[in-house]
DNA sequence: CCCCTAGTTGACTGATCAGTCAACTGCTTG
DNA sequence: CAAGCAGTTGACTGATCAGTCAACTAGGGG
């Protein structure tokens, strides 16, 4: 080891995450990123090999962060139904909290720079594809779960319904992002996926219906 | 009018469509749409007034081409289920077809382009905010038919659900993009349609069922 | 104390970008 | 036949692109 350990290459991937996250990958430059990180071209490619090196990285570290979360919310400890109230109350938070931090919805950011890049750089779609995958896998749990209390037909495909969450999810976030509007993603994002799992109204829409 | 009509503008966006489809907006440059096309940059701009407008274009004519088909898969003349079904094979067929033109799953053009250009230009999400408000009035439709028909639910937001639809397929697509594979899609769109929707499993299922 | 090395710097490359322009073509119409 | 005009052409601009490089800095270990 020699010298003092810098942030500089974290400074670089948030910047980065902030950029591409709101705009799109093909949209910024390295120069840009640079300038906003306050960092010299020189130093960026000490650390990245290359533009495409500098997005990885910033979808490995936005996963770490989300696995970090994820455990948590599915945690085995929890009931499932909670579990999937929670992941949803997530989903949105998360897109308030980004739509504050950049000033526009930005809907997934590994579902917009995948569909962006799925036909440009063979390595993207491939780890998107497997991030995508790990992701479903969290609903699995949840739904095998919902079905062992019998809240759920017990006769679904599994794998083949968690795939089907999951892609709900992602449509309606880039509906949210296209219209830079959270309002439908708030209001339809957990009776839809309520309806696509095939559970019950929740609690307060029942005692509504029948009290 | 003055000498022949051409057919460079036409065959600027049919050029357009196949690239920006394929890759990308930003990865797509006005000298290879020109070079591809095989018109030279100052034709190009006698006919677009810059490269967003010839996508805006490009769009225009998708949608036109689209509302076409659409007028027909759901004319009124069809039982609703019918439209229903014919609706999901032409989502189906339509990426098949530019699957092997193209050589990649697209996925919709619109959401696609729209996710990436959302927070870059203003006048593209709105331009397809519209699309996507036109094609969820023709779900409107044929949801309306079928709770007449008793087949699904008649307490559901007919508007919410149209668009729920919408957002479900969309995002179907995207994971094609991403994954480029349509098997997924072909195995479920139509279960996770029909469970958003409310409507009872398929003939073919049922007899399988019960049969 | 001096060398090694991770990190920094700014100038540089050649390619490509979107967009401009004046000169040209040839058909149509008056 | 002459003028007008939609369409074409190729050379051009200045900005920006991703990526390179040699020289420099400073701290830690021998």
């Amino acid at each position: 080891m020699s010298k003092a350990p810098t942030d500089t290459k974290q400074r670089l991937i948030e910047t980065a995450k902030d950029l591409i996250w709101r705009e799109s990958y093909n949209a910024v430059s390295v120069d840009e990123i640079c300038k906003k990180a306050n960092v010299k071209k020189g130093s960026f490619y000490h650390f990245f090999r290359s533009k495409a090196d500098l997005a990885m990285e910033t979808m490995n570290s936005h996963m770490q962060e989300s696995k970090a979360k994820y455990d948590d919310i599915f945690s085995p400890t929890r009931p499932p139904l909670k579990r999937f109230q929670l992941m949803i109350d997530h989903v949105i938070g998360e897109q308030r909290e980004m739509t504050e931090h950049l000033g526009h919805v930005c809907g997934c950011p590994f579902a917009t720079l995948g569909s962006e890049m799925a036909a440009q750089d063979e390595e993207f779609g491939e780890k998107i594809s497997s991030i995508c995958d790990t992701k479903a896998t969290y609903f699995q749990s949840v739904l095998r779960d919902l079905i062992s209390e019998g809240a759920i037909d017990k006769d679904i495909d599994i794998q083949a319904k968690s795939k089907e969450v999951f892609a709900l999810i992602v449509g309606q976030l880039i509906m949210a992002r296209i219209n830079n509007d959270l309002e439908f993603l708030e209001q339809n994002l957990e009776p839809a996926l309520r309806d696509l799992v095939g559970l019950k109204q929740p609690m307060s829409n029942h005692l509504k219906l029948t009290g």
